[in-house]
DNA sequence: GCTTAAGCTATACTAAAGTATAGTGATATA
DNA sequence: TATATCACTATACTTTAGTATAGCTTAAGC
């Protein structure tokens, strides 16, 4: 049974879950937090790296989502003091742990493009008979 | 493994594995969406039960809403010829396995709430001594 | 001494998402 | 006859997200 469908049961949890949701919602939030969890999940990066990586981002946007990520515990940040600086950005533990989300959209993402195509198919039988 | 850390031996597949992330996160992208897809795994709901279970949504919200769900097949609508007419919205089959990225958001969220939690209180360990 | 690089920040703007408020047509109820 | 319900739609507005462009400091390479 799936943690969703066991809230009839346990109705008093049901706000703990949508926190969690939501908190996961949030990490995941705005058009540039999964290529950049994505880009990290190979490694550490550099900023310049990332923004190599990362088609048609602005250092603008980059540098205000790495802090978010940094905030909410996705990912460190590391200085060293070398001239001009040097910047590291290494997802923590949390932000691995991550690509169990990743697996889960997947899947669903997966499986939902072959209902689709699934049922356009089946229309279109049904149309040409 | 995950099909995540698979990327490295499988490159060719990754565009397809982005592919399937961006459309589930369009189909839960938006603060409605998942408000939505939480009450209708309950069950079929009418609009006004919608209106009435999800606090603060506008008709236009709701309205705009489901149509978007319904074109990604999340949803399906129903209308009944009682006049005024009776319409119904139910979760397609690939609405109702969302909840399997529900489940893994609800898990993840609440070890990453754990975590961050016990960062703090080792920070404040680490203070105090 | 000029250009390039790293790792950003500042300012101004556009576009997208969401809100507020009112109104529609058919019908049932008081 | 007046009011209420259902399932919405229309218009105008505000708020948030994202873009474009320029600039900063320190230092290495030519």
């Amino acid at each position: 049974m799936s943690t969703i469908s066991q809230l009839d049961q346990v109705k008093k949890c049901s706000g703990e879950f949508i926190l969690a949701i939501n908190d996961t919602m949030n990490v995941l939030n705005g058009k540039w937090k999964l290529p950049i969890i994505g880009s990290l999940l190979y490694g550490k990066k550099r900023f310049k790296e990332l923004e190599r990586e990362i088609p048609k981002i602005t250092p603008r946007m980059l540098s205000k989502e790495l802090k978010d990520l940094e905030v909410n515990g996705i990912v460190t940040r590391t200085v060293y003091n070398t001239s001009p600086v040097t910047v590291e950005y290494e997802l923590t533990e949390s932000g691995n742990t991550l690509n169990t989300v990743l697996d889960a959209m997947i899947a669903w993402g997966l499986q939902h493009r072959k209902m689709v195509i699934g049922k356009k198919e089946k229309v279109a039988e049904a149309v040409s008979v």
